[in-house]
DNA sequence: GTTTCATGTAACTAAATTAGTTACGAATCT
DNA sequence: AGATTCGTAACTAATTTAGTTACATGAAAC
């Protein structure tokens, strides 16, 4: 969705044209992105010519902002105790606790580097050659 | 459940008993951890006497191991393409492909230093640690 | 100022996933 | 033979997620 803002060159794009690009409903689409307006990714107008819009350039948005907006984590487990007193768990959540500290700077410090702009450029790209292809047929 | 297999001393421990110390159910037990047959991280045997035991050493067992022979995957996320055609998803997963590589490399490298006996001998000395405190009070 | 358009959000439904449970057959030891 | 334990299917319940409907709020157009 993003990536589409970010080829709409400025114009607002409707929860209804977005949804209709991933093939799913309107209202799912306002709840998914609705996190990332406080983040200032995208801003959201109403009425007449609204819609969604990316909050600043394509190139000052990276993927880590975007999933840290989203609250997504960047490693798939939990370190919540579920059982306090259970030692073999203390042990357990220690060790994951300093691998997921290094871990996610690791990983954050690479998706910071990927930006929307980039993926738009590679959307382009493959877009003018589907164009080329098309006229080479 | 395998740093208690860890402290078993060789005993094989039942699935009753593994699933007491997490307060699950047998069945879930052995659901959850015989994928790990399959690549010799426990071995399991039936009748009197019988349960589960390490396949081998604690300090040859590692945590990527683990995640591996359970099928889990390192990052939260999909590069399943889910509308083929869509020049967008093509470019996010190019990119997401090319980070993931890499990435799981990193982790799977990470993870890979941390072995079962890491874990036994923090939760030993965890206990060990418990013990002399009690004594104190 | 009324109409139209679009977001914001609550409430409900349906589907998918997961944990838990019961039951029972197969294997193994005493 | 009997007791024990895993292997596995089948079912239930709880949780999560996507999808949908409905409607209030805000903003532009006329």
């Amino acid at each position: 969705m993003l990536v589409h803002m970010a080829e709409a060159g400025g114009r607002a794009l409707t929860s209804e044209e977005l949804s209709s690009f991933i093939h799913t409903n309107p209202v799912v689409v306002r709840r998914s992105i609705a996190g990332l307006r406080e983040a200032g990714i995208v801003a959201s107008s109403r009425g007449h010519g609204g819609g969604w819009q990316l909050g600043r350039a394509p190139d000052q948005i990276s993927l880590a902002e975007i999933s840290s907006a989203l609250g997504e984590t960047l490693l798939p487990f939990s370190t919540e105790p579920e059982s306090p007193g259970c030692l073999v768990e203390q042990a357990v959540i220690a060790a994951l606790e300093d691998f997921r500290t290094e871990a996610e700077r690791l990983l954050a410090e690479k998706l910071g580097r990927i930006t929307l702009a980039d993926l738009a450029a590679d959307f382009r790209r493959r877009y003018d050659e589907i164009g080329v292809t098309s006229h080479a047929v």
